[in-house]
DNA sequence: TCATTGGCTATCA
DNA sequence: CTGATAGCCAATG
């Protein structure tokens, strides 16, 4: 089947790796839609989340993806919960801000 | 099918 | 920081 825009946006958030996080804009550039960068934010937030619950299939790390400029952005199960994930995760987030410095991740 | 609206954005003034 | 603008998708009528 051809995968539309919101299967691929969760593909690729799932293949971010723990402790590492990413930003809508190279979502959005990795589909190959670079100015969809909202879109992506709305797929995420349809998406089913990080429910333990969940099978690893459905589960989409969506607190691992934030702003382009390193803000958090936004959480549809509350921005708390993202903190609390990525804080868990081993990163230390700076005044709502994370290093994309050091923990963006680039795919190769 | 089209028009409108809203949203986990980006970029610029 | 606020507004405005741009570009994209999904839901609604």
């Amino acid at each position: 089947m051809t995968p539309s825009f919101k299967e691929k946006v969760l593909r690729i958030t799932k293949k971010i790796p723990a402790g590492r996080i990413t930003t809508y804009k190279i979502i959005a550039r990795l589909i190959g839609r670079p100015k969809a960068c909202r879109a992506v934010g709305n797929a995420l937030n349809k998406s089913p989340g990080f429910a333990a619950s969940l099978p690893a299939s459905r589960r989409v790390p969506c607190h691992r993806v934030i702003n382009s400029n390193g803000q958090l952005g936004g959480y549809n199960d509350g921005l708390s919960a993202k903190i609390t994930l990525l804080k868990k995760e081993g990163m230390k987030i700076n005044k709502g801000k994370i290093d994309l410095k050091k923990f963006g991740w680039k795919i190769r």
